[in-house]
DNA sequence: TAAAATTAAATTGTGAACAATATACCTTCC
DNA sequence: GGAAGGTATATTGTTCACAATTTAATTTTA
């Protein structure tokens, strides 16, 4: 009995037991190291956000629709990865806030066209310069912040697929 | 005049062209690929997670409690990040659920004890399992997932120090 | 030691995020 | 052209996430 201890363990042995010892770790958790570096970026942007009178998923929408103005609530949510459900009360906040309009489509009526108001379009100047303070801030250079932004884009592209397994 | 047009960029002066042409676009924003990943890694998680009766946020409360049994609410949140706004109606439920019980500390009447039940404790076995199962499908060999992890814990750890300024 | 300051949870209110469902509209195909 | 099937958005209900405030308990300090 007591050699089987001392014997060395198998590549397949050794998965099982490093999984039993650690892998319930938070700290070894890959996503909670996602959620805590989401959340904690959120917060960031929160503050700064505040005095433009946006949240953070707002600011999104509106990167998109800087973009491209006058899609409807799908392409928008296709865009962000998000659903019908997340984005009709946002949006309808928004143009409570004066920043969109929302317009059913005449070709189809089905679909909602979100166009920007003249002080949405401005709000693009004021975001301008707090990305420029944020992109100062941030303790990454320009290429360790790009590597680490395809790497994140690819591991999402990868998780979406995997989601429907 | 035209002749300036030509004048190669200074690097500041590209620094800032570069600013205005890409720095609003969605898909150049570190934050959003965040964002975006750590939504698709929840929703990945979520699926596997509701059939033991779990959130994903209740899971990482369960990873916390797993590794030390008892703590008071403030230390699960500095553990996990969040606060007791979000901490005391998730632990309410959990304990609702029968997988925790929250009890007033007798020595300092203020903070609240958090215990796993019996069958909280069990849950840690099926969780196990599910992480095995996980760990095989994501789309990262081992050492990929270690230097993304210490890479987000990194960036977490440096956005909220950035959070107090 | 009594008042002031600090601390820990809880509460309240707002805004995501999403599942499940409903509603209205469009397209197809017989 | 009309029923069947699919699509786009909206609605409802649940659960985070957090700011701001409240309550109760402890610690500090005057």
């Amino acid at each position: 009995m007591r050699r089987r201890l001392h014997r060395p363990a198998s590549p397949i042995t050794l998965r099982i037991a490093m999984s039993a010892d650690t892998a319930a770790r938070l700290d070894h958790q890959l996503c909670f190291a996602l959620y805590a570096a989401s959340n904690a970026m959120t917060r960031l942007y929160r503050d700064r956000l505040e005095p433009l009178g946006l949240t953070y998923p707002q600011y999104l929408v509106m990167l998109v629709l800087w973009e491209q103005d006058g899609l409807t609530v799908k392409a928008i949510g296709e865009r962000l990865y998000l659903d019908s459900g997340t984005l009709t009360p946002m949006l309808k906040r928004m143009e409570e806030a004066g920043l969109l309009e929302r317009r059913r489509s005449r070709d189809d009526e089905r679909q909602v066209e979100i166009r920007l108001t003249a002080r949405g379009r401005a709000l693009e100047r004021e975001v301008a310069a707090l990305q420029r303070d944020l992109f100062c801030l941030l303790p990454l250079g320009p290429e360790d912040m790009a590597r680490l932004r395809t790497e994140l884009r690819g591991l999402a592209a990868r998780l979406r697929g995997l989601d429907s397994l």
